[in-house]
DNA sequence: CGGCGGCTTGACTAAATTCAAATACCGTGG
DNA sequence: CCACGGTATTTGAATTTAGTCAAGCCGCCG
């Protein structure tokens, strides 16, 4: 597939980026080395692979997760535009997670050797892959909050507040709906629920008038009482890097 | 307090940590503002602290976590020797979570703008940084798989098994016990769970003769089943930098 | 000795899971 | 257009797991 032209990628035109300068812009221009698109529901990264490529997340939807040898699952994060994906995996021996895409997605590859690369040539750029990297990690650990202390429906609360805030950001929003391509069983896995409870307490939350999310539609009918529910903090959202 | 001699530190006499060259050493070296002894049970940083200090943990044990705004804790890990404090803060506006030590502590303090330093003078420890970040992410993927999808029992079998590798690998046995300075609660804490209820599945582990914990000594009476119990998979404990 | 923090236990309650079955939705092929 | 099959959602009932409340105990320190 035809190369992208970075210093003209469309996602560089929502705000969330941060600029990169030409200098930046002809680095990773020069890293990528394709163009790569995948079905819905297929697995981008197996866990335990090993050498797994790094890729950046061009368009479309996908989750990280790993699974417990009799099958449980547990997603750990969701992925949108603009996320790095299998950049820790290239730092071990092998990937210690798996990723799946939601929907089709199409991923910017990057040359197997980039990542260190990265380091010699550009001290920006690998400050800008640590920092996602750190920021995953905030991420993963606001998740643990959740899951450890929070019940049914403050979580989903938080999940879909989560969710919103981040496909907001990268104008994801149709009026004041938004297409969340998962299932309810993905919230569950997410959260550490059953499926039938996350069924109930999504119920719950739309009995009560606070949001509504069904078939891939999720419309927030009252952001404050959701905030609330889900003790939710608005860290405004940083600028963030684009590699 | 005098500076602590870097290139002599007897933390890297243990072959868990990575062999430094002779520049990574110096700039470490420089790097290093001070060193500081904390009590037990003391904040070394505070959630929300701006601009925080970066610390690596030279002696004792910490932890890190978060709170709800009515006083739900989760315990997200938890700091041995070796490893790094703030660093991820450091990149952010403000501290995303708290750290707490659960010993007296000894902290090797780095200059505010060593981070930025690191990144220009060299790309070698910039890398190490950001594998520590990338490995402490994973730790708490997987910590959310444990508290998302395993039950209580299975919970504890894989933090205690977590606690008792990582302390075997810096050294802290003595003979095939462990001196865990951690109470019930702080189990609770990081597993999502209720103190009664960790208390009650910590004695049916200890009444099938499986693994013994009280106060403040673990004793793995069973390791065999303890593994079988937490479907612990023994990734080998890879070599890690120490900056 | 008294007090305090941490551990232990039992009884009760609440939350979440499991099981089972019905219903709705969607794409395919007749 | 409708029937069909598969997936996703919904619901109720029974069960299990974990949480809450309350009290007693243990060990240590002043």
């Amino acid at each position: 597939m035809k190369h992208p032209n970075c210093p003209q990628c469309p996602l560089r035109r929502s705000a969330v980026f941060k600029q990169a300068d030409k200098a930046a812009l002809s680095f990773i221009q020069k890293m990528k080395t394709g163009h790569q698109r995948i079905p819905a529901g297929h697995e981008v990264i197996r866990e335990g692979d090993a050498d797994p490529r790094v890729y950046t997340l061009y368009s479309g939807w996908a989750f990280r997760y790993k699974t417990l040898s009799d099958g449980r699952r547990q997603i750990l994060n969701f992925l949108l535009p603009g996320d790095l994906i299998g950049f820790q995996a290239q730092m071990f021996d092998a990937a210690p997670h798996a990723v799946q895409t939601l929907t089709e997605a199409e991923l910017c590859v990057m040359s197997r050797r980039s990542i260190w690369s990265l380091f010699e040539a550009s001290p920006e750029l690998a400050f800008d892959a640590t920092w996602l990297t750190a920021h995953e990690e905030g991420v993963v650990d606001d998740n643990l909050l959740t899951v450890g202390r929070r019940n049914a429906t403050e979580r989903i609360a938080a999940l879909l507040m989560y969710l919103y805030r981040r496909a907001r950001a990268i104008d994801l929003l149709e009026r004041d709906a938004l297409a969340l391509p998962i299932t309810q069983a993905h919230i569950a896995d997410a959260l550490g629920l059953s499926l039938v409870h996350t069924n109930k307490s999504l119920r719950r939350l739309h009995r009560l008038n606070i949001c509504h999310f069904s078939h891939g539609r999720l419309v927030m009918l009252d952001p404050r009482a959701m905030r609330t529910m889900a003790d939710y903090f608005d860290s405004p959202i940083a600028q963030r890097p684009l590699i």
